[in-house]
DNA sequence: TACTCGAACTAGAGCGCGCTAGTAGCGCGC
DNA sequence: GCGCGCTACTAGCGCGCTCTAGTTCGAGTA
């Protein structure tokens, strides 16, 4: 800085002041000193500065490597952050790195904030990272701790999607869930509660899953085991997310199911999984982009607007209906 | 960290000693400081420490927030900084944000070197970046660039691919390639040397693609509408890489293409989607760890030991033989 | 006793910025 | 001519830490 100063021939502070954008600087010295500083391949140092400021304005993201959601939200985040002048840093969870770990690293890197898009981690260490910084949980309802929380009303999004199912003429419908995934005991109750709505209590069966590719296959290869010993396939089945409905198309697919002839398979998330399919998979979509900007958002006012009690904000999913779901065919006989 | 020290009787420099498990002071001390800070609540300060240290021991990773394989390497990329003191940054490439932008954000925030995961920027920049600081590419060769090189033997993977192929009895092998994609064009190159050398040269085909689902289900509509205008199907398809043989198979499945029956499907890089498949995707192996350990280790070394040449190294795929290839049938009469 | 030596500890400069308080120069109105 | 306000710029302190070059002190050695 010293050295674009001294070439540019001003002092160190007018150089501050051009890279911050501030006012304070004659049009001709502002674009001499960023010229200077392009040829020296000058960047301001943002450990200096922010120690100087005493502010990052930087939010922190955890999330899951592996989930495709998660970068959909991820990809909503950058733009909303920027718009709001704050930078984002990553940080991933993974297989040998956990969510506390992930979380850590992002404190230590001075993050103002932290955004935990679906975390998993317990809820006294949430309530207790609500404490000490602001964070904001996407997915994850956390009813206890001082974070705030974006989600869609899974309910809602169950409740659409059943109804389209039952409209279609649906009966024997199955739900595999996200385990303690988020948003996943939600959207078990409201499976529950619409099937009971319907009058379909006897048929209600609910398949202990993840919100992985692997359980959809697993599940699948469950249900046709079954239908070789004699029981009937469901006629619908409402996955725990994309990923796990994907799991079970291709498992389907591959042995001769045809969806959505004999078996209507729907989605939940609407990640960027579900416009692949040639077919497309009927989903219920979240609007990952404007959760992104709620999380972003939350997370900035609470920053900046000193000490506002956690929020929630819950937005509308919508069901989306592509290619895997369509009407019962005639029921076939008690095998 | 002025407060630690006078609560517990010692000077400022003293903590700083204690905080960084150095020798130099006593167990009684040590013991007293830390117990103090815990009282405080206080925390090092990273951003100061940085600053004052003037190494930050972070290297920043950027990566494409869609493609899986990259989530692979990210997965590896942590473990093997950890164990050589480093800390790891993230930052993802979008739709809405350039690479550029991605890998300015990770300099501004101190990075002291780069690792960029299947690059997709102009050589130039990539080179400048090189001069400017210890960059590692993954996948991606750049010729007359200053940065370090990580891939694995595109020619070789193909290579085995193809043999596997030819040997099932396969003549007509198409190839979909990756567009300007990391490893596109020397695997393009395999793929004709390839079916040259199994005096093959009068059915290569190459088909502009990308590293993506859509690419693939593209490639399998085009693929039908030709079979349905009475031109054969290939025997055999060798994907750029996974996600596209991914979209191929969903798109032939779906239109009652029996793989690998009617038609065998080799995909690249073995991400984690490959094994997902019921009957599994026959694919080269690049291993990912092994590659993500190799560009730490090669960002660490630059670092460490000065004015180190950029090196390269190049890792051996495998084929791995799963379920989307077969021998092929009798050969159906020339429609 | 006189010294050496190492362990335990301290003073204080400096890391690269931001920011406050200031100065220089200039056109303006009265 | 004077004060006024405005723009363009500068000096220099301080952010919270690390690190070098010390100082102090007690034990060991000749």
């Amino acid at each position: 800085m010293a050295d674009v100063a001294e070439k540019a021939g001003v002092s160190r502070a007018l150089v501050s002041i051009v890279f911050r954008n501030q006012a304070g600087a004659g049009q001709e010295t502002r674009e001499r000193v960023l010229r200077v500083a392009d040829e020296i391949g000058y960047r301001p140092d943002s450990a200096a500065r922010l120690l100087a400021r005493g502010r990052s304005r930087t939010l922190g993201v955890m999330f899951t490597v592996q989930q495709t959601f998660h970068t959909d939200l991820i990809t909503g985040i950058y733009p909303e952050a920027e718009r709001l002048g704050y930078d984002v840093l990553l940080s991933g969870a993974t297989r040998g790195r956990s969510e506390v770990k992930a979380v850590e690293a992002l404190l230590s890197h001075r993050c103002e904030a932290v955004i935990l898009l679906g975390p998993d981690a317990e809820s006294a260490y949430l309530d207790e990272l609500g404490q000490r910084t602001v964070a904001v949980s996407v997915s994850r309802r956390v009813p206890q701790a001082r974070v705030d929380f974006v989600h869609t009303a899974e309910g809602k999004g169950v409740r659409q999607a059943m109804d389209h199912l039952v409209e279609l003429g649906h009966r024997r419908i199955v739900h595999i869930d996200g385990g303690r995934g988020p948003g996943s005991a939600e959207r078990r109750r409201a499976y529950r509660a619409a099937m009971r709505r319907h009058g379909l209590e006897a048929e209600a069966r609910v398949i202990p899953g993840h919100h992985t590719e692997e359980s959809g296959i697993e599940t699948g290869r469950l249900l046709l085991a079954e239908r070789d010993g004699g029981q009937p396939l469901p006629t619908a089945v409402l996955a725990g997310n994309d990923r796990c409905a994907m799991g079970l198309l291709m498992a389907l697919t591959r042995a001769g199911v045809d969806v959505p002839r004999d078996l209507s398979v729907v989605g939940y998330d609407d990640s960027h999984l579900s416009h692949l399919m040639p077919i497309g998979l009927t989903t219920v979509r979240q609007d990952a982009a404007l959760m992104a900007e709620h999380a972003v958002r939350f997370a900035v006012e609470r920053l900046e607007k000193g000490e506002l009690e956690p929020r929630e904000a819950v937005l509308d999913p919508k069901l989306v209906v592509r290619g895997t779901s369509g009407p019962v065919l005639k029921e076939p006989g008690p095998a």
